[in-house]
DNA sequence: TTCGGAATATGAATAATCCTCACGTTTGCA
DNA sequence: TGCAAACGTGAGGATTATTCATATTCCGAA
């Protein structure tokens, strides 16, 4: 909140960890990152505990890092790219509409069982709108994931206009982490309605009414 | 990001203006946060800063205002007063589908047009994930704002399940303001045609297919 | 094997902020 | 008029992120 601008672009890290044994020390960094924003959020996380945690000194943490923010992008970046390699998968073979209901429905479940489950995740992609570089990788992530989304609605719905569909999956995946967010953060009971509702506004647009 | 916890609650003014003078002085303060936020956003505005433009010490700021969130804070609240009063009245005398699609759409225009003009209300409710308080009264707002929905619901629809209503209504106000920020962050082009798809799947939803 | 430079490691020192507090001033009222 | 409460002040305490001069380890070329 305040030694951070909090709004350029996250630098690259200083230097790439080229031998064996740094790469490993960046990995416990990284894990003891996780482990303190599991704990208490990547607000409070400090960049000695994480250096002190990771066995490291708070030079090396530096070293690899140019910032505190580059910590959390990283672990930010892993999940982006996990969750693609899952989301590209499932709707790969989508072929009708009965199949997009059904992929897309286990896409939200898995999303939303993520969320409550992984408080990682769930600190990281809530303090997303605060921070631009955070916020850029989460639009990329979101139009990337959209794109897998046009993909099948071009087989399903040929006759569709393409500007119209990219719109539709961009905004359906969007207000899908909207909805997972703000899920998480009723009751359950609640969460789970507002998810089903979600799930039913986004099948009709997705499959043109 | 360092000094400060960023989750518990804000605490109540550590004392209310009562004399003509403090309170002008608490007016100047806040316009001066206003003017920072508007420049450079609420994470980099300081409260020296604050206090300098605003022709106060630094310990004035802290007479009325426990912390910095609170500052903002402040503005926050002033917006949603104003708001609840103005989609409650556009709300009011809705009495049929065309009168809501109407009503709703205009909602949602305005609301677009204030995020366009009003770089301190994009600023806070981007804020608002990261910060316990400000994501309470975001919801509370939120409900409020369904509230009004799900009364013109129960009357158009008067079979409907309630709670069902409740749902459909606070997802859709949430989905709103999720479209909104995304639909600012992207080129205006893009983002109008965010908005439209927007409204069609909100309204369809709100009026039961 | 040996050697030199690149990569890596360190942590005390620096810098930027938020916020406190002890003390002075103004206001309103009995 | 006097006094208590409200108000005003800004130097300084406290907490962090980040830097940097220096020491150590690695690894490829001679």
């Amino acid at each position: 909140m305040e030694g951070i601008p909090a709004n350029e672009q996250v630098a690259s890290p200083r230097r790439a960890p080229t031998q064996q044994r740094s790469r490993e020390r960046v990995e416990r960094m990284l894990a003891a990152a996780s482990a303190l924003i599991a704990e208490q959020g990547s607000d409070a996380m400090r960049m000695g505990e994480v250096a002190e945690r990771a066995g490291v000194s708070i030079g090396s943490l530096y070293q690899f890092f140019p910032d505190k923010r580059a910590i959390v992008w990283a672990l930010a970046e892993r999940y982006t790219a996990e969750s693609q390699a899952c989301i590209s998968a499932t709707l790969a073979d989508v072929s009708d509409a009965e199949g997009l209901r059904r992929a897309f429905s286990e896409l939200v479940d898995i999303y939303y069982r993520l969320f409550l489950a992984e408080p990682v995740m769930r600190d990281i992609w809530s303090g997303t709108q605060a921070d631009k570089a955070l916020r850029r990788l989460e639009l990329a992530d979101s139009r990337a994931n959209a794109a897998f989304l046009v993909a099948v609605l071009k087989r399903l719905r040929p006759g569709a206009d393409p500007v119209s569909l990219e719109t539709t999956a961009f905004l359906v995946w969007q207000m899908g982490e909207a909805a997972m967010r703000l899920a998480i953060s009723v009751d359950r009971e609640e969460g789970d309605r507002l998810v089903a509702v979600y799930k039913r506004m986004a099948l009709r647009e997705l499959l043109g009414e």
